[in-house]
DNA sequence: GCCACTTGACTGACTGGTTAGTAAGCACGC
DNA sequence: GCGTGCTTACTAACCAGTCAGTCAAGTGGC
């Protein structure tokens, strides 16, 4: 297949995972706004789920691009981290639709080990993030002692109910951040970073 | 209609619910549990959305009952909080089967008021009892000062956490327990109630 | 330069299955 | 005999996936 044609079904898959929900994503709207024919979609994928499986990981892979900081600084890298976590993607103007469809296949998970498995992929790695950095920040000094694994399990728990609380209860998610950076500051007693961001 | 039809019916959804999952809860399954057709179903209730939005209410009752804790001292209030959060209901042995059908119901809230409106209220009911607890127990002494809504928040929203780490991740809701229960000795240097709840 | 053929991308019409909701009629207690 | 509670049989809509065929862009032989 082109890389044009799978960049085209991706963004199209995205836009109508947005405007309809995922319950009511259907192949014939995929391919509405692809602006091809229902018949093109499986020409291309197999089945339905073929083709989510493969948007599933184009996604993933770009949200962990958005994770990735070379810091050498571990508070610079918690900092990037909660931003990365909180600000919508660039450009894209309905980050509100896209966490509702994000939990809805968080919801459909239990019966699909293909999403099971890349969200636990993904949450690995954000436990790891926050681990590593306090792991650094506390032989460094910076940080006050603390079990890194617990604080990065609870960082994300919170991340994760606050994902929850923004679609369920229509939440605005800037709360919930700025209880997570007071536990952060409480937890490790975070001196503030004179860095900025790389 | 009768109140033990009402009864039967509740049940039923509630089993077709654990079973099937929300997505594929149709009123022929809901019908095959209670044991009459489907055309009986739609006797009692005219639309399937009218049966769920009564479902709805009827477990958001019961589970409301559950938090009511009555005892004056409020360490012993918050215990019996984070127990009825994390116990699973009695004679319930599918509450992991239900947790997932609960979390898709909360992800399809954006698209019904109704659903929407039922988990504004049961989270408020949470943490009114989680900040009137901890505002009673800054003002007898027992915990450390504190913004109690502040720390309300922060706990519901962890729970709301740990409920999708349950279904998504297949993650056991005891180590998110231990964590929230570390965060609230650390937040309020809680003193270990030494009465048994209520 | 032209013809026969292949290949990749696609379309429109269709199939089989599933769904919420409806219609018409039956049993039975009062 | 009449309403309440129910059944069987149906409908209209919608869905994923299939199929036969179209079209354009090659490819090789001569």
């Amino acid at each position: 297949m082109n890389d044009e044609t799978r960049e085209a079904v991706m963004t199209a898959t995205h836009r109508a995972l947005c405007t309809h929900g995922f319950a009511d994503l259907t192949t014939q709207r995929i391919a509405d706004e692809w602006g091809k024919s229902k018949a093109a979609l499986h020409y291309h994928y197999d089945t339905k789920e073929e083709l989510l499986r493969t948007f599933l990981d184009h996604l993933l892979a770009k949200f962990e691009s958005r994770l990735a900081c070379e810091s050498a600084d571990p508070r610079v890298r918690l900092d990037t981290f909660v931003d990365a976590v909180f600000a919508p993607v660039e450009a894209d103007d309905d980050s509100r639709e896209f966490a509702v469809a994000l939990l809805e296949i968080k919801a459909q998970a239990p019966y699909s080990e293909t999403y099971r498995d890349r969200l636990a992929a993904l949450d690995e790695r954000m436990r790891e993030t926050v681990a590593g950095a306090v792991r650094d920040g506390i032989e460094a000094g910076h940080f006050r002692h603390a079990d890194p694994d617990d604080v990065a399990r609870f960082v994300v728990t919170a991340i994760n109910g606050a994902h929850v609380r923004e679609v369920a209860l229509d939440e605005s998610p800037s709360e919930a951040r700025r209880l997570i950076e007071g536990y952060l500051d409480d937890a490790l007693g975070r001196d503030p970073a004179t860095e900025v961001p790389a």
